[in-house]
DNA sequence: CATGAATGAGATTTCATTCAT
DNA sequence: GATGAATGAAATCTCATTCAT
């Protein structure tokens, strides 16, 4: 239970460093405080390790955004608080925001089943339809407002983290490169 | 014939399709058709020939960027002919832009010299910084509208080459969103 | 059953007969009866491993000398005994004592530590102290006494190798060559 | 005809600096400044370098030996020359002497025909014989006594070189060193 | 004679995984 | 559940040697 979260931490923090491969399991095994054969006992393979890090860190995630979510809102104002409370976190749990973008372009992506990156598409991808629906937003494909979404954050994100910023201007940042998103997409 | 260059040629392919680490040195000389230790003759070490593809993909990319200059224009025109060509060179190249994608996430990265790194970036900085400076562009940190484009090309390409578009549609829609990019920071 | 000392044997003999650089860890493992990777379980480098076995051999040596030492005897006797019990363990144990040379002339030598060195001629330089101190040695260098006592050894264990002599005779060519080296020094 | 002696330099110091296996004949003729194929024009295989340079050691030192012999005296006198040469010759070639005692405890040595072995030590078997011949030395083996005096050389050698001392000083050690000797064998 | 690119067998070392305890 | 010694396949890299020029 508890070795478990050892183990995933420590992963996490040895794979943002060091890449999947150039992190043996038992370097993992060894920063988390545990056995190298415990690994094992909580992780098939190596593989199933990587995969149950990038759920388990994108499931943290998501629940950030339910647990700050707007509900009885405009679809802008939801849309907009997604995108600052993604930041939010993002700015919070920098390693694992890179985590999550080194698994997407690493071969790994390729072994995530379907169904597990629709579900967690789908908040976005069904704020975008809803407004795409009640003709807020421009009709162009769902999948390309998503990537632009997405990448701008991930831009934006870079950033941050390397220009010094107090919180107030961080704040003033994220709120005006979501109204030059909003531009482009209404 | 140039074994170097069959050997960049089978690491470029081999790289994106299995990761740095999944793809072993004796696979790359397979594919290369040459032995094993030639790898090593012009190689010394693994990471040696990631960072030598890199940069050899890089400058690759910014031949491409010379070869179809238009000096003569304005600011916006060059501007928007270096995010086209871009995305234009990166369509045709998609394993050269994936790999360096990959590279850019990767803990290769910081293997890079700074020197390196600023060469690869100066003629789009100074593109930005005279935009700025001719007050044509809103004064805002150069690295951060840098970062903007950048995740700008990654996210249309990263769509692009999902949705099956026509050429002339896909010009389209990168004019498109140059101009949307060109909007946020006028 | 204990595979250290599996390995470390398989090692000693090896080493001997085809020298530390022409013997592959491989074949040390297979002569040990253990997997390849067993043996760096227990030594991280192969140069480790010949320092190990350096420690350990010399380390049975010393324990030679303590469980065969005079200790109420003259300065004379005490020194006779532990140059015969040197001469005794070196004949019984040939390939050990190969090692040794082979070690002391080999560039490993150098990785040895100043206090592993020290530690191991201590209880020889001593004696040698005390019998300059008592007077009964004339005041030469402690080393260059040392220096004498060592080589004489080699010599002698080089010949009696080769010669094939009773061991009657053996005892007799220790004790006369002790004489001859302690004419030398009184 | 250069070549060759560039290459048997660079070699012989490489060998006493990083042992014969730890030297790769590709830096050998870096050090010799002479390309990487030249080495195997000159030499068949690594090992023929290996054998030729130690031929080629010995026989400078037998030169110096003839160079500088005492044909007309007394065999004490002629046999105290020899020793004192070998000790002028091991001091300043110590390179040269280091690397002929790696080599006779490596493995390589019983690559050494039989008859070029006897070669060498003929000249010194041949005096030790006269010597008993002519009852001046004690009856004992000739490989016997002439192994006392190889070692000897050795550990005085080893405690030259360590020891910082005068011309004077050493010369004087040397002297003595063969008159303890000399009291030991007739 | 001399070169040095090219080779490929083999060396050291790594590491995911297993399994007896 | 938890361990960690043991494994052996495979990875990176070395290097003596060859050969076309």
């Amino acid at each position: 239970m508890d070795k478990v979260k050892e183990i995933l931490a420590a992963a996490l923090k040895l794979f943002v460093e060091y890449g999947f491969h150039g992190t043996p399991t038992s370097k993992i095994a060894q920063e988390a405080g545990v056995a190298n054969g415990t690994l094992f006992h909580y992780f098939k393979t190596k593989e199933d390790l990587v995969i149950a890090l990038y759920i388990d860190t994108k499931t943290r995630l998501a629940q950030h955004l339910i647990d700050n979510a707007l509900p009885e809102n405009t679809l802008k104002a939801r849309l907009k608080n997604r995108y600052s409370q993604v930041m939010y976190w993002a700015l919070e749990h920098s390693t694992e925001f890179r985590f999550i973008q080194q698994f997407h372009t690493s071969p790994f992506l390729s072994r995530l089943s379907a169904e597990e990156m629709y579900r967690q598409m789908k908040p976005d991808l069904d704020l975008i339809e809803e407004g795409i629906a009640t003709k807020i937003i421009q009709p162009r494909p769902v999948d390309f407002i998503f990537s632009l979404f997405f990448n701008h954050i991930n831009g934006l994100h870079q950033y941050l983290i390397h220009a010094n910023l107090s919180t107030t201007e961080q704040n003033k940042l994220i709120e005006d490169t979501f109204d030059l998103l909003w531009g482009m997409i209404i």
